[in-house]
DNA sequence: GAGACATACTTCGTACCACGAAGTATCGTG
DNA sequence: CACGATACTTCGTGGTACGAAGTATGTCTC
């Protein structure tokens, strides 16, 4: 849906958000973001699990893989203390960035 | 000031923004940006050139020499028609993309 | 007139990251 | 039993922002 460069920044903050509800397995992630964006932010399953692999490197989130008969497995993440502060500043960056964004396309010849 | 990956996929339209009005050159337009963001947007100028060049060989702007005496050469840039285009496009994708993901982060546990 | 600083642009290498492709495996349904 | 959905893995690639280093000229100050 938009390009891939746009996508960059903020993608860590998509799944962090997502992640301050109750803990959640990756492919349900996925399917949450496409649910709440209706399709607009749906990204390959490469990425998604790409992208939990190197906040969980950084400590930002916890997989805990969950097994039971009848079930496939499933790796769990929720978010550790690091991990929210993490989608703190980043909230704040996203927000003072759209918003530097905003005012200079908006008054573009001043 | 903000994230690279935050960046990234607005840059161009930062600089297509400021091209909107009179011509300018490459120089000017990396203290435009600086400027009109409060600091916020200042990136540095090998970014700033590779995307004036990679922005002209895609035929979005059009960058002419100017060489008078007693002021050193600069190159002034100009959109074209397609540039036009490409600003309109990535300003809606912009605009769009924005109220996604801050629909997404919003309302991060419904 | 020498040194410092702003102006103005160039080139090159690097690192990060989203993505496509291909694969493994289990479960439900007709 | 074939097919699609679920669930995760691994690997290679390409785009791109950036740092570093360099070239060159104008202005200001002492």
């Amino acid at each position: 849906m938009f390009n891939s460069e746009l996508k960059r920044g903020s993608l860590e903050l998509l799944i962090l958000s997502v992640l301050t509800g109750p803990r959640r397995h990756g492919y349900e992630i996925g399917k949450l973001m496409d649910q709440r964006s209706d399709g607009k932010l749906e990204f390959p399953v490469s990425t998604l699990y790409s992208i939990l692999y190197r906040m969980e490197d950084r400590g930002w989130i916890k997989g805990r893989w969950v097994e039971k008969k009848g079930v496939r497995r499933r790796c769990y993440y929720t978010l550790t203390a690091k991990g929210r502060a993490v989608l703190e500043a980043q909230q704040k960056e996203w927000k003072d960035f759209t918003a530097a964004v905003n005012r200079v396309i908006g008054v573009s010849y001043a």
